[in-house]
DNA sequence: ATGGCTTCATAGTGAAGA
């Protein structure tokens, strides 16, 4: 089982490109973030065409996330159930056995804005969400973008993001409750080139001089992590015109995928 | 350097992202 996380910035700017490293690609399952349109404008009958299923859920200029799969998403739920919230960030999906869960956790904007305690509010109601849903689901994949770099290491230059969003202490807390509900970064299970990255700022020719974070994960549950083989950042889709600032995550697990 | 790009909603610029 091939599974992708990207976060689009736009679908409808990124069609094209999804499209196309679907046709290279052949994942069973992509997961996109960012679609920032309506649902009436989701590109549902082009994928069928090329031989996907999805579910999504999306909002006019902002967030929006789908999961996109070769088989039919069962069991979907949009949004968190327990956390009142007008902002479309969550679809989840059971594709094969498989507990899939896409997110699209919020910025936050800087420490001490409302969007950051609202961040934090909505990373609380994830964990305790998934706590249930571990139970239902034994084998499980979130993914997405978790708009958090967990560690130093995965910031091109820790010194300059002291005091920003996305490195600060508490997210890094609650990005370390979701392993310790046994969740595993897929991406750290293997070797790693070093300053490796998932986004890059558009300005000051920051993909050019790798001036990155690595804020989109693929974490897998602990029945997955045995049969995960590979997780790599696919850094292709960030060179082309007109890219996302954001480029594919891939990861795969040896599971029955009929 | 509180900017630098990019997108969206606008029909001037401003918000938001990370």
């Amino acid at each position: 089982m091939k599974l992708a996380t990207w976060n689009v910035n736009s679908l409808n700017v990124r069609l094209p490109h999804v499209l196309d490293w679907l046709a290279a690609n052949q994942p069973d399952v992509l997961c996109l973030q960012e679609l920032k349109q309506e649902d009436k404008k989701f590109p549902l009958a082009e994928l069928q065409q090329v031989g996907y299923q999805a579910a999504f859920v999306g909002q006019k200029t902002y967030n929006g996330v789908a999961i996109i799969c070769k088989s039919m998403p069962q069991d979907v739920v949009l949004n968190l159930p327990n956390f009142e919230d007008e902002q479309k960030r969550l679809v989840a999906a059971t594709l094969n056995g498989v507990r899939v869960i896409c997110v699209y956790v919020p910025n936050g904007q800087s420490l001490d804005s409302d969007k950051y305690q609202y961040k934090l509010a909505w990373l609380v109601a994830l964990v305790e969400w998934l706590k249930t849903e571990l139970v239902r689901y034994p084998k499980l994949v979130l993914l997405g973008d978790l708009n958090i770099a967990p560690e130093d290491r995965d910031v091109h230059d820790p010194a300059a993001w002291v005091g920003n969003v996305l490195v600060s202490e508490p997210e890094r807390a609650m990005f370390r409750a979701l392993e310790q509900l046994g969740l595993r970064d897929s991406f750290r299970l293997f070797e790693q080139p070093e300053k490796s990255f998932s986004w890059w700022d558009y300005r000051m020719m920051g993909f050019r001089r790798n001036h990155g974070l690595r804020i989109d994960h693929i974490l897998i549950s602990k029945p997955l992590v045995a049969h995960c083989t590979s997780c790599i950042i696919d850094k292709a889709p960030r060179k082309l015109e007109r890219a996302s600032d954001h480029t594919p995550v891939v990861t795969e697990i040896g599971v029955d995928t009929k």
